[in-house]
DNA sequence: GTCTATATAACGATAGAC
DNA sequence: GTCTATCGTTATATAGAC
């Protein structure tokens, strides 16, 4: 029994790994099989085909790069520890997990509506609570007028692009992977300071 | 002679749209040929592989990406109208491509190596002349200390990120084509006073 | 240059022994 | 549950007629 769990989780662990890197149509499921040292035909035994596996990866995927944030911007925090909360946290996820942006963006493109239907279905909503809070710093005279869909939209963005540019910065400005990695941690405290510049009055 | 660019150049156009698509895994000859209204084989005939077929499209999509950007970057305009100009000079281009960025940013990744070799060889460096403006405003006082680094890699994330992520703004916020071309419209406006309210002093 | 027909290899998927 | 062997399909690529 816990074989069972052990063999099934490997190939997800796998298939995550071969997914997110190579995407549905790059991926291989001879590949996936050797990383997870297993024969090509356990596969299909635990899960039927590439596309059942696939979509059991990219929707574990997509529960990781949504709802983790909007679970902070729907906490309790002030504005300033909430946005540095905020860019931590995608920064932690994307060390472990450098592919997983790139990847969620480039097959919710592929399959847009599959994508609508399964984040619908999952429950993610506009994160009310950070909504609210915006609108009443900005009542409050404490923050520029700006719409929370525009906030939201660039905090990520700012979050997510230097991962998703990683090969361009490195040529452009001409880094190895340890410049580029000191350039990340930099950005984890200068970054907030960049957001809440942007619209503080 | 001119049938023969004729032909060339179909081809060129339908690769361009299919493999922006589909990324280069994803795309087919097959759909090449019949985007193209030509025959399979024609495009062995003009460019031997799928994999040079590719390049060419490629290395033509980079050439737009980036050094379009630069080249605003390195104008004589001032710092306002400039990030204006530059934020429009992307949507525009966006408009007419929109599956641009999310193609060069996934294929870049896929190989990171040769993708930093083609963009050496081009001879892409960083913006100077735009990098000393910045620096000269932070002497002056008239901008808050940033890394140009930084602000040109914000200021490009600000300007990709809403259209690699469309299909999540769509769904989280529940927007239909109409609305979610308004927001890109609206964007174009509001962003370059984000940008310049995040390091204006 | 452009077509049809076909070679050749790769991939997803299944059958069947253990 | 796990393996080997293999089927059926699809993809890139080429040969050869016109």
């Amino acid at each position: 029994m816990p074989e069972e769990l052990e063999t099934e989780e490997q190939i997800l662990e796998a298939a995550k790994r071969v997914f997110q890197e190579q995407g549905f149509s790059g991926a291989r499921m001879q590949e996936i099989a050797d990383e997870a040292g297993i024969n090509k035909s356990m596969l299909h035994y635990y899960f039927r085909s590439k596309d059942k596996l696939f979509q059991k990866v990219f929707q574990e995927s997509v529960r990781q790069f949504f709802p983790v944030i909007f679970k902070v911007l729907n906490s309790d925090l002030a504005l300033v520890p909430k946005i540095e909360k905020l860019v931590e946290t995608y920064y932690d996820m994307f060390r472990q997990q450098p592919h997983l942006p790139r990847f969620v963006i480039h097959e919710m493109n592929q399959h847009p509506d599959r994508f609508k239907e399964f984040v619908e279905g999952m429950g993610v909503e506009v994160p009310e609570k950070f909504v609210k809070q915006i609108e009443a710093e900005i009542e409050a005279g404490e923050m520029k007028s700006i719409q929370p869909q525009e906030f939201i939209i660039n905090t990520i963005g700012l979050c997510v692009f230097p991962v998703l540019a990683q090969p361009m910065i490195k040529t452009v400005f001409q880094m190895n992977e340890e410049q580029y990695h000191q350039f990340l941690e930099a950005r984890k405290k200068e970054l907030p300071k960049f957001i809440l510049n942007a619209v503080k009055k």
